[in-house]
DNA sequence: TTGTTTAAGGACATTAAATATCCTCAAGCA
DNA sequence: TGCTTGAGGATATTTAATGTCCTTAAACAA
């Protein structure tokens, strides 16, 4: 089991848009070329976003997302969720059914003990992915990376705003 | 992203392998046919949980597998990391390199805060997994089981072992 | 000794999911 | 009018999951 490969580039997308000056948008095709991400299948990733009302679009010219709301606002597990889908990473298949002893008729009265325990550790993921927001990502770039770089890169940003 | 059935099935399997008498085996066969699945797939996972250590296998007629300790001993987690692995659910792919305002030859101090963060959750998820134990759901079908199911169980396994 | 059973593991086929590309459409804007 | 944009449908490609088949060597019973 691995986590696609849109969860990167959404969050990594997310933490960009949220140095955007406001009111301005940032294309899909800036922020394919910003990550060297191939551009279509982006896209894809940011209209799961856009569906899940984390960012915005406008078109034409000049057009593109940007954060539909503040980025303190916006959780890891926000944009994981809007991308790999808010279902458990673990499927019952009720295997516990097929146990050859099994009355057909009998009803469990709770879910499978191992199912349980699958669904709590995918519930721990889950609250650790809320516990970080877009806005403590970017917060901590400013203290980690080189003023000269992150310099360069808001001037690149807000040249293809 | 999405759990193997292997993982499903290797759990169950070795919550029956718990409820069996001490230095007896109980066959792949026995074992697919006692959650109808696959037997020739489903060796593939007990292979797994051998090469880790977690059960034992012994060959010829009576042969089978049984837990390679007890199974106190035995983890969610060290069933999982069999049949799903041991690295993160989350692969870095240092997106942050491809920033056009990045110098070739700059090295980052930390890894990515959004790896960061991402690794976290898995690891969060591993920590619950490591704090059930096989026994744990072998003890707690002997509650939640109708007894005459239970017993029919145990006389089918004992049957087959 | 011979035949049957078993796990181990390699090779391969099938199926589903992830990844990627292409195209059309309507809205925005110069 | 013509170019840009996001939305989204259709489809191709690649990789992973699932499933099957086969051979080998060990255990065991007749």
């Amino acid at each position: 089991m691995i986590l696609k490969n849109q969860n990167e580039w959404a969050l990594h997308c997310c933490v960009v848009l949220a140095g955007l000056p406001p009111e301005r948008y940032l294309s899909t095709k800036a922020l394919a070329e910003f990550h060297a991400v191939p551009k279509e299948y982006l896209s894809k990733a940011l209209q799961s976003l856009s569906q899940a009302g984390i960012i915005e679009g406008t078109l034409g010219p000049s057009g593109g997302y940007r954060l539909a709301r503040k980025a303190s606002d916006i959780t890891f597990l926000d944009v994981v969720e809007a991308v790999e889908g808010k279902s458990s990473t673990f499927a019952c298949t009720e295997i516990r059914k097929n146990n050859p002893c099994r009355p057909a008729k009998y009803r469990d009265p709770k879910p499978c003990g191992v199912a349980r325990v699958m669904w709590e550790a995918d519930e721990a993921w889950r609250k650790r992915l809320r516990a970080t927001k877009v806005s403590d990502i970017a917060n901590a770039l400013a203290d980690e990376v080189p003023g000269d770089i992150l310099e360069k890169t808001t001037a690149w940003v807000t040249a293809h705003t």
